[in-house]
DNA sequence: TGGATTTGACCTGT
DNA sequence: ACAGGTCAAATCCA
């Protein structure tokens, strides 16, 4: 996923404010998974670990984990707070998401913070790299409307739940583009549609363009229910909780690393249609099969890795050195005495990787 | 039987 | 006229 950092839609893009009380909780996870990051960084500088920790692997968990419950405690306090207070809210297409954005943006930042200290390859230099492109001219009303976000990822699963609607053969591509909708389009009026296709230079890899933002409810419910999951599981496996929370209906389950392969939390049917995100008719839905049966590409060497996800399929013993390694806390993210979680995420000083028309 | 997907037809912009 | 986006009836599946 790259992109073009830019800072204009920070400016332009009017900051949520969090609750005191999602702030605080916000303020306590992130020093949480600091203290996770200190103990992982020590670690990695070949201090030996009390038996009580879990090594390498559970401290990258640990800290997955506090970032995520840290955002979405914002999220969830800014969402009570504006449900409350601002009952004449404007429609959702002329309301951007921004707290999702903002997430999404979060972990684009650390993607590519983790990237830049590479000692070949400097920040300008990796969201040089990051895949940008321009959103398909002459498109429908969606390419129209607003600007795209473009990702790239070895599956096209992202967490929320989406409906099919179309597929199109497209001119001088190999690839069908797939478009899908908001699940909750009809429920919650969500406007958020995607488009996949299949990437002409790597066919394992997805192009997808998002547009417009997500304004239903489910990721909320989807955190919740990630959560009562997190205990019985983040002790045995590497939890994957990137972007969005997945939804808790049958739609997708989260996704678990447990050393080897990812393979889904729940026992979901294989057939179940809301579980497959990925393009039909390449044969394997290669992005999204994933069980030990059937493990997924192995990780993309880092010059390949382009989107969010990758970042989390590479946190394969492959990767994990430079990933982690990368992690550098301090210098991107401030220091530790942040008071809360827009402090410590500065959104709006945050270039913004996101994609233009 | 209800919900999701498929796919040809239709609509819109260039 | 063409390409791309969306609709909606038909179909599939649990």
């Amino acid at each position: 996923m790259a992109l073009i950092a830019t800072g204009a839609t920070a400016t332009a893009t009017a900051a949520p404010v969090a609750s005191p009380a999602a702030s605080s909780m916000a303020s306590e996870l992130m020093a949480q998974g600091r203290e996770s990051a200190a103990v992982l960084e020590a670690l990695l500088h070949g201090a030996s670990l009390p038996p009580a920790h879990g090594g390498a692997h559970a401290l990258a968990a640990e800290i997955l984990r506090c970032c995520d419950r840290a955002l979405a405690a914002l999220r969830a306090g800014g969402d009570a707070e504006s449900s409350s207070a601002d009952t004449k809210r404007k429609p959702a297409a002329a309301q951007p998401s921004t707290r999702r954005r903002r997430r999404y943006i979060a972990y684009m930042y650390m993607y590519v913070s983790s990237r830049s200290c590479d000692g070949a390859r400097d920040r300008a230099a990796t969201q040089q790299e990051i895949f940008c492109r321009a959103t398909a001219s002459g498109g429908g009303a969606a390419a129209a409307a607003e600007p795209a976000r473009v990702e790239k990822a070895r599956t096209s699963e992202d967490g929320f739940l989406w409906r099919k609607y179309g597929q199109k053969e497209i001119k001088n591509s190999k690839h069908p583009r797939l478009y899908y909708r908001c699940s909750y389009k009809d429920d919650h009026g969500c406007t958020a549609t995607k488009q996949v296709q299949q990437s002409e230079e790597d066919p394992s890899l997805y192009v997808i363009t998002y547009f417009g933002d997500h304004t239903c409810s489910c990721q909320t419910a989807a955190a919740a229910a990630m959560d009562d999951d997190d205990d019985d599981e983040n002790s045995q496996h590497f939890v994957i909780n990137f972007g969005p929370a997945t939804a808790s209906r049958s739609g997708s389950p989260p996704l678990l690393y447990d050393g080897d392969v990812w393979r889904e939390t729940a026992a979901t049917p294989p057939s179940s249609r809301q579980s497959r995100c990925s393009p039909e008719g390449d044969g394997e839905e290669s992005g999204v099969k994933m069980s030990k049966e059937e493990p997924v590409d192995s990780c993309p060497a880092p010059s390949a890795v382009s989107s969010p996800a990758d970042v989390v399929s590479c946190s394969s013993p492959a990767m994990e050195p430079d990933l982690l390694g990368c992690l550098n806390w301090d210098d991107d993210f401030g220091d530790s005495s942040f008071v809360d979680a827009d402090e410590f995420m500065n959104f709006d000083e945050i270039d913004l990787f996101q994609i233009y028309s």
